[in-house]
RNA sequence: UGGGGCGUCGCCAAGCGGUAAGGCAUCGGAUUUUGAUUCCGACAUUCCCAGGUUCGAUCCCUGGCGCCCCAGCCA
């Protein structure tokens, strides 16, 4: 296929675009209409990305539209403040709902019009029965539900008794509005569900003007057909709620009739996903806040460093389909280095530094290199790096007794240091302890540089930073939050028990290269053989960087090692 | 001993009657002043199992097995 035949960028076939592009041929539809319909209960996380992406995604690919709708009939749990982070997260992913920023609660109105049309059909009733009650009469997974007394009442003293309910003459609990439709129906969701209850909670939105709320499986399929939606997409545990969604927008004979298709939800490794567990977590401060950089919410994601684009690229490479799906963290990790790779700049930093003095270099003297911001994009730049006399390395670059396969720095043996010269190891001073304390080394005033004048081949390459121009800073390497694939799962009586003990190791006094000290925002590098960093934007202070590791580099040699 | 789903390579995932895409991982090899990147090459005679229909089945039928979801006045 020519990129002629196709201007849109090939994405990945899945059921629901398949079923997307049948709709738009066979001209079912001339314009596809999605949602992304979040609760502004908690905040964002990965799972919701994939969701996101896949709604706009959908929506962008064939010219149509998304809306972004809180779904806001809960006033006892959601805020205002989870509504703005919400927005901002679906902005920073890259995704624009334009004048389609809709709220469930803009429906009520209309909502109960249309509560009262189904009470006057006799396909709704008050129910008086409590809670304990409701669910004594609904029966089990086996046994039919027996009907509630109250199912007969007819449709005058329903209707009197709705009004009631919506003018705030009863208290919380005393009557709910329920459907009639079948308590002997195998689908729970069936068995008379209940669609109104009185709450008499003040709503963000719509203050003390309700004090009944509509519940979600009648408020959103009234919703999706009031915005004209044409694909209703949502996750898998709502595939029971499908015919209750029909049901409803049958009964009522709205003109729009959206098709709810269900997908299965992401589920990662190494984390944990659940609303709950991610507010636990918080609460009980096993983590530094929502946007802890270990937490897989979008906020902490982007203090960790993900770009967006790496996060839009993740949830094209998971695909989407209905089959219970276990993506390791892994591929996360590889989109952000893919996507970094291209467009990080890099640096030298040395995060735990090993003096070394060169021995013959003049004192006092100080050489600028030039260095490739980007080795494979030349577009990107140089920039100068100072050298002197003494430097800090790596001290895992270092090795008294070199393993074997080891190729960097040991007595007697020489190394490059990238961008500046060639050295060899003529010397190691220790302390009382033991100690290595520095190193020193003999260098080849030829192969300034770093190119070995006669040819011969330096293996080795390391980074560096000049001890006298370094700035210091503070490193945090972050690891995964947990140390086990499915924290909670079987075998695994609390997901708090596999909190990783080393997903955070802050280092202090870091060295790093002097064009780090103007680094501000997010600014995202490639510190050279280390892996990413993005600039704590939080935490960073003038004269004071702190730097976030992202993801490490691909290292083949501690893999050997293992 | 209810209902709804799902089962294709280690992890995702196309294909939906015509003889198993792709990505990631893995394993080789080349290039490399990042043990990175990039680059080549290898990688399911087989689609949960067993029967059946068919010239031909991962795709259709029958029967098993396994896993997930549902008994909120949460979404």
């Amino acid at each position: 296929m020519t990129s002629i035949e196709s201007p849109l960028p090939e994405k990945a076939a899945n059921f629901i675009r398949n079923i997307v592009t049948e709709d738009l041929k066979s001209g079912k539809h001339r314009l596809v209409v999605t949602r992304f319909p979040p609760e502004p209960n908690g905040y964002l996380h990965i799972g919701h990305a994939k969701s996101i992406c896949l709604n706009f995604g959908l929506a962008g690919d064939f010219g149509g539209r998304c809306h972004l709708r809180f779904d806001d009939t809960n006033p006892a749990k959601e805020e205002i403040e989870y509504e703005d982070s919400i927005k901002e997260n679906v902005s920073w992913l890259g995704f624009n709902w334009g004048e389609h920023l809709h709220y469930a609660s803009d429906y009520f109105e209309e909502l109960y019009r249309h509560a009262v049309a189904l009470i006057e059909k006799g396909l709704a009733y008050v129910d008086s029965l409590s809670a304990e009650e409701i669910r004594g009469l609904r029966g089990t997974l086996n046994e039919p539900g027996q009907e509630s007394p109250h199912r007969g009442r007819p449709v005058e003293e329903n209707l009197e008794l709705f009004r009631g309910m919506r003018e705030g003459e009863f208290p919380d609990g005393a009557h709910v509005l329920r459907l009639k439709i079948d308590m002997a129906s195998p689908n729970l969701n069936l068995r008379d569900p209940v669609i109104y209850r009185i709450k008499k909670v003040e709503h963000h939105r719509t203050g003390a003007v309700w004090c009944i709320y509509p519940m979600y499986d009648y408020a959103h399929c009234i919703s999706d057909s009031i915005e004209g939606i044409t694909h209703s997409i949502c996750t898998l545990e709502f595939e029971d709620h499908r015919p209750l969604y029909d049901w409803v927008l049958d009964a009522l004979q709205l003109p729009c009739h959206p098709q709810q298709i269900e997908f299965a939800r992401l589920n990662l490794s190494y984390t944990v996903m659940s609303k709950r567990k991610l507010l636990e977590l918080v609460q009980e401060k096993l983590v530094d806040g929502w946007d802890d950089p270990r937490m897989p919410t979008l906020v902490g994601l982007r203090r960790r460093g993900f770009t967006p684009a790496s996060i839009r690229a993740f949830c094209e490479t998971i695909g989407v389909g209905k089959s219970d799906s276990f993506i390791d963290m892994g591929i996360l990790e590889d989109a952000v280095r893919e996507d970094l790779n291209v467009r990080a700049p890099r640096a030298m930093a040395v995060l735990r530094p090993l003096k070394v003095v060169i021995e013959g270099y003049p004192a006092g003297e100080t050489e600028l290199f030039d260095a490739a911001n980007h080795p494979a994009d030349p577009a990107m730049g140089t920039r100068q790096v100072p050298f002197c006399d003494t430097v800090y390395i790596e001290r895992d670059d270092f090795q008294e007794e070199p393993a074997k396969g080891f190729f960097r720095l040991a007595p007697g043996r020489e190394v490059r240091l990238r961008y500046a010269y060639i050295v060899r190891c003529e010397s190691v001073l220790k302390d009382a302890d033991g100690e290595i304390v520095e190193i020193r080394c003999s260098y080849d005033p030829g192969s300034r540089g770093g190119s070995a004048p006669d040819g011969r081949k330096v293996k080795g390459t390391i980074h560096w930073v000049s001890a006298r121009h370094a700035i210091e800073a503070e490193v945090r390497l972050y690891d995964r939050l947990f140390s086990t694939p499915n924290p909670g799962g079987k075998n695994e009586p609390d997901y708090r028990s596999s909190l990783n003990p080393k997903s955070i190791e802050t280092l202090a006094g870091c060295r790093l290269e002097p064009s780090l000290e103007g680094a501000e925002g997010e600014s995202r590098y490639q510190f050279e053989r280390l892996g990413y960093f993005c600039l704590d934007s939080r935490d960073a202070r003038p004269g004071q960087q702190v730097f976030n590791r992202t993801a490490t580099l691909r290292d083949s040699w501690s893999e050997q090692k293992r």
